[in-house]
DNA sequence: ACGAGTATGTTCAATCATGAACAAAAAGCA
DNA sequence: TGCTTTTTGTTCATGATTGAACATACTCGT
């Protein structure tokens, strides 16, 4: 086959993707928000909750009453993932999932106090990992990084929502 | 040294993270892998492939010849998903697995033809989608994305090796 | 050379996430 | 009002990922 690797890597075609320094940027990305969900995964476990669980709480200590079609958009999951997941949660007295009388399809979720409680405790650590983890980071740095990764949120969810017509 | 700020939510104690920039940031961050995620897997459904067969046969044609468990360590993920994964791939004659004479225990990838020429599409994808949702970003800005990327990933593996003595 | 300790890969059972199919309820429309 | 379409949530079968336990092979110190 064409394997003449002379010395050097590629002369002159970059056959590699590796040669390209947008793609070596996201390995970059992708490699940290493995290792933090590594990390941040361990340390909830004093908790008794997984990253799974906390994702939940916090977003329903955030956006008290939703429904869980609207979280499990937040959470980019299927819907599914959230009917299996908040039962534990209820039976675990976390939260409580009470119905709407104005629209008698949803299921809208709270914290119980209880689960407020061990939320707050959850946010906690999460708050005191990430500043761990960001300390290699300035204040000015950590924004500029926020402000680039929502221009490309927008520009992404631009392109899948809009339903193309063609293709 | 932190927002007085009156009439918004909190009054004073910010009870939600939502409120520190560093969260909001790294949300961004969590948010943006999680959507690529999902551009890019649908992007390579067309190949017969999924991530995680892309991630491994990327990773072969970058190092061609690694062991299941440098490769294992390199994607982050455990030794067994190596196991259930890669027979799979070599069933379909996208890789081979052949021993080492040097150490009998371990079983070197390499990528066959047919394994190759699908990976050089793959790629092909990988770089244009990522170019496409890069576009958003300068090469300036997507190198300092990367730059303090690899600050992080440094600072996070160091915390997680040594092995920490105390605490 | 021998044996304890370590590293690699496989198997297996358990866990987790997912999409398709479904029922109930709402919204849109004639 | 009646009918169709859309939305929400659940169930279920499937595929993905994992850690523990194991067998094999290597390493190192003696």
């Amino acid at each position: 086959m064409n394997k003449k690797q002379e010395p050097s890597p590629q002369p002159n075609k970059p056959r590699l993707p590796w040669d390209l320094p947008r793609f070596r940027n996201w390995i970059a990305v992708a490699r940290v928000h493995q290792l933090w969900k590594r990390v941040f995964g361990e340390a909830l476990l004093p908790l008794g909750i997984q990253l799974a669980h906390y994702d939940v709480l916090a977003n329903i200590a955030h956006y008290p009453g939703l429904t869980q079609q609207a979280l499990a958009e937040k959470l980019l999951v299927g819907r599914s993932t959230m009917s299996m997941l908040l039962p534990e949660l209820e039976r675990r007295g976390l939260i409580e999932r009470r119905g709407d009388d104005a629209d008698r399809r949803v299921r809208r979720l709270w914290l119980t106090d209880e689960g407020a409680a061990l939320t707050d405790r959850a946010m906690a650590i999460h708050v005191a990992r990430l500043e761990e983890m960001m300390t290699v980071l300035s204040d000015a740095e950590c924004d500029s990084i926020g402000e680039m990764m929502r221009r490309i949120a927008t520009s992404l969810e631009g392109r899948a929502e809009p339903a193309a017509p063609q293709e």
